[in-house]
DNA sequence: TTAGTATCTGAACGATGATCAGATTGAGAT
DNA sequence: ATCTCAATCTGATCATCGTTCAGATACTAA
């Protein structure tokens, strides 16, 4: 039994940026952000500190491929949330949850995604993952919303609740028992309103 | 010239709780939150590296009492905001401009006020000020609602817009060109929907 | 004036992100 | 099968960071 995480007996790694990114995310859920460094995730790995430089440039790089990857897990799980009613508005209540949940579930990813700041915005894959998590949710309400509210609207509403459900999240908001009932408001207030 | 910031004669500082954090919010406007050291404050304040320390315990301390006077601040800004109309929706509208302008002319304060891992929430001062923030944006609220919806909804409205304004500004989704109009559709769409 | 306390210094300690020359390996060309 | 070259990883180094602690300094109250 050796002491690091990941043993090996060749000299190359083999998939490295798939075991730091997964290791990255552990290291996030089990410490948040400020407990996050570059040492513990190589450690984990099993590489020298310098390992992860080469695949992610700098901290910022690995943690902005975390991030691309939690909105690939996202939008996955927003699009399975929302196929499994055929409600319009349950649909967008059901997309909400799934934004929700994975701050629950998944706190490593939730950790990072929304750091602005601790991000590469410019990062092509971060932009393609945390593009199709928002169309899916923009889609999702375009359905919702009645036939005659205007495309200003509708994209209007669509930045809106995002932003309403980043604020709830980020800002732990939603207790428990009442997530169901104030995401439900949300939802159905913003629908009501644009009618 | 002395190269520090701050030159003194005495050993003794005088208002150095005071300094650090003005110091400090400069730092975090210039840098960014991972730009931000208790050193560098230290540095511009013109005292010994560990003096912070005597007086905020650590950074999240420091950082902690930035945010706490940014959410005094905010409160302020709300206040007089709010006075400038007569209308209950244009003052509802006016508090959540305020909120914005926060971010746009204090980015060192909004950089951390709503940054959950880096501040000691159970802070006394941290909480009075951030509910005193919250309290008059709520009270602003119910003041725009019809009088028939009842208090549960007016809670759970002004958490909603609230987590919206948050949202809105940490994503940084405010175009400058079309601020006025988002920020209205946000509130006037919430009010609609509980009326 | 004196004692006591609050404030600040200066020097440590361990840990971190980044860099770079060099070692090792895999894959394609011959 | 062998060679060559690029990709990958190591190990050491550097500047910087947060925190701690004994001791120096200065304010305050008696």
């Amino acid at each position: 039994m050796r002491s690091e995480t990941y043993s090996r007996d060749r000299y190359h790694h083999g998939n490295l940026p798939e075991v730091l990114i997964n290791e990255g995310s552990k290291v996030l859920a089990e410490k948040g952000v400020d407990g996050f460094s570059m040492r513990e995730v190589a450690r984990r790995a099993g590489v020298a500190v310098a390992a992860p430089s080469h695949h992610f440039g700098n901290a910022k790089g690995l943690l902005t491929a975390i991030a691309a990857q939690g909105f690939g897990k996202l939008a996955t799980s927003m699009d399975l949330a929302a196929s499994a009613s055929r409600d319009c508005e349950d649909r967008v209540v059901a997309m909400c949850q799934a934004y929700r949940a994975m701050g629950m579930s998944d706190p490593g990813y939730a950790a990072i995604m929304f750091r602005v700041e601790l991000v590469d915005e410019s990062d092509q894959r971060f932009q393609e993952q945390s593009h199709r998590a928002f169309d899916l949710f923009a889609q999702a309400l375009k359905q919702a919303a009645s036939a005659n509210v205007d495309a200003a609207q509708i994209n209007y509403a669509a930045q809106t609740l995002w932003a309403t459900m980043h604020g709830l999240v980020d800002l732990k908001m939603i207790k428990d028992q009442e997530a169901e009932e104030l995401i439900r408001f949300a939802v159905r207030t913003l629908l009501a309103g644009i009618r």
